[in-house]
Formats: structure tokens, C-alpha cells, sequence
DNA sequence: TTTGACTATTGACAAAATGTGAATAGTATC
DNA sequence: GATACTATTCACATTTTGTCAATAGTCAAA
């Protein structure tokens, strides 16, 4: 087991037909400042580029999460430009979710790359 | 719309929160050889490094993509080694699903390029 | 000759995740 | 006071997955 070996919480499902990317994502960015979850789609579009991400998933993996314990949420009434906003913050099992979910990512990087290469030799 | 415009048929949902790999590397290893289920389980495995995938995923993708005419199927009785095995051919409509697919597993892979990089400036 | 190991595919049903549309609500501007 | 923007939540139908198991042919050993 030479990487990718679980500390902590994190993702435990053994995947391979679908990753999840919201979450880690939401999480690194959670992890360099605590946010709110308008901010935290908007900042989806702008750092990762994923776009056409309806709120409502952004919403639910943030719910999902707090009840992971992953965050925790405090609601900062009269935040100026609207209604009352939730503030996320990661927590140290956040943390370590993150640290897991990396690993995945990393090897998800790497089929990816598999795919590539054969895909390129294909249309050589 | 610079690039991963839409020809033929393809994935056609806007995703966002999880994506599909497990068919772009079947049509991919299906446009190198056809090839039977279990066989193509093996070569996930083996090429992707998609290890703990149970067949049901695959069998389920293959009849999927067989209904999408992504990929035709030919009984071969008396294959040698065992029962009888479908054999899936990729059809051409298979291949611009392929190529759609490949633009949207590149796009996948600027995701996680970012999501490294800002990963490891935390990590700083 | 029947038992077990391996090859190969399919079915059914519960559980989980998503899609969709909308409700609720505060602030700011015109 | 109408409209646009910010911000979050709910509900319900639909789709996808997880899980367990059934079915079945070949081969080799006991």
C-alpha cells in the first residue's frame, strides 16, 4: 500500500464509475478561507472552472458535509448585499477528508492519463 | 465555444458533480479490439488501473451504450474457455462518442490540474 | 463423477444521488 | 413598490448505484 492509505475521516466508497469532484473542491477552498455558500459556487466557476453547477448541489454537498462534520457553519446575519448567509469553516477532520480525497484525485489523474495516451496512439 | 462542440452523438449531460470514466475507456478499448465483457473487465484493470469495480458496472455500461448504438453485440457460442460470450464491436456512432468524451475528459483534467495546484500551495 | 475453481452474463430490489421547479427572504436601486 | 440581485432551503420524481444472488458452461483434480 505505497500511497493513498486513509487517515482519518474521508471518502470511503470504492469508486470507479463516477468521482465525486464537488467536494474536495469545496473542501481546498474551504480550507484556504472560510466562505459562504453563494461565494463558494461562484468560486467553483472561477477557480475550477465548473460551471453550470446548479446551487442546489453546492447547497446539498455543504449540508452533507456539515452533518460529516467535515464543517461547521455559523449564520452571520446583516452581511451586508442580502439575507443572512451561512459561513462555512473546515474543521480538522475536514482536513483530513481533504488529504484523502487528494489521494483519490491523484489517482484519478492518473487514468486519466492512461486514457489519453491510448486515446492519442488510437488516432495516430 | 472553442472547443469539445458537440458532433454525432454522445454524453450529453452538463456535469458537475461526478463524472463517468468508465465508459469513454470501454469505447476506447473497444475501438482497439472488440472484445467480451469479462474481458473488458479485465482490461480496466489492467490498462486503467480500475481495480475494484464490480462486473455489474460494466455489463450495465455495455448494455447502456448497446441501446445508444454506441456498440453492437454478437453471441460467440463455443468460445473455449467457458460459457457463451457476447462479443461488443464498436459502431461509429461508438466513435464520436468516443471523441466527445475525450474532449470532456481533457476539460476533467484542467479541473484536477487546478485542484493540485491550489492543493499544493496550501501544503506550502 | 461430482466437487470446486474459474469463466461469463443477467436480474431484482433497496438505497442513494440527481434533476427540476419553486418557495422564502433580505438588500439595493430605479 | 417593482425589479434585480444576493442567499438558502424544500419537496418530489427520476436516475444511478449498491448488493446479493441466480444461472451456466468448461476444466481439472479427487
Amino acid at each position: 500500500m505505497p500511497r493513498g492509505h486513509r487517515r482519518g475521516g474521508g471518502p470511503r466508497h470504492r469508486w470507479g464509475r463516477r468521482m465525486r469532484i464537488v467536494e474536495p473542491m469545496l473542501l481546498l477552498l474551504m480550507a484556504k478561507k472560510s466562505a459562504h455558500g453563494y461565494g463558494l459556487v461562484e468560486q467553483l466557476a472561477s477557480v475550477f472552472g465548473l460551471l453550470e453547477l446548479p446551487p442546489q448541489t453546492v447547497y446539498r454537498a455543504l449540508q452533507g458535509m456539515e452533518d460529516s462534520g467535515w464543517i461547521t457553519a455559523k449564520w452571520d446575519m446583516d452581511a451586508g448585499q442580502g439575507p443572512p448567509r451561512k459561513v462555512y469553516s473546515i474543521t480538522s477532520e475536514g482536513l483530513s477528508a481533504l488529504q484523502n480525497w487528494a489521494d483519490e484525485m491523484e489517482m484519478l489523474r492518473g487514468m486519466l492519463d492512461a486514457f489519453t495516451s491510448h486515446y492519442r496512439k488510437l488516432n495516430e
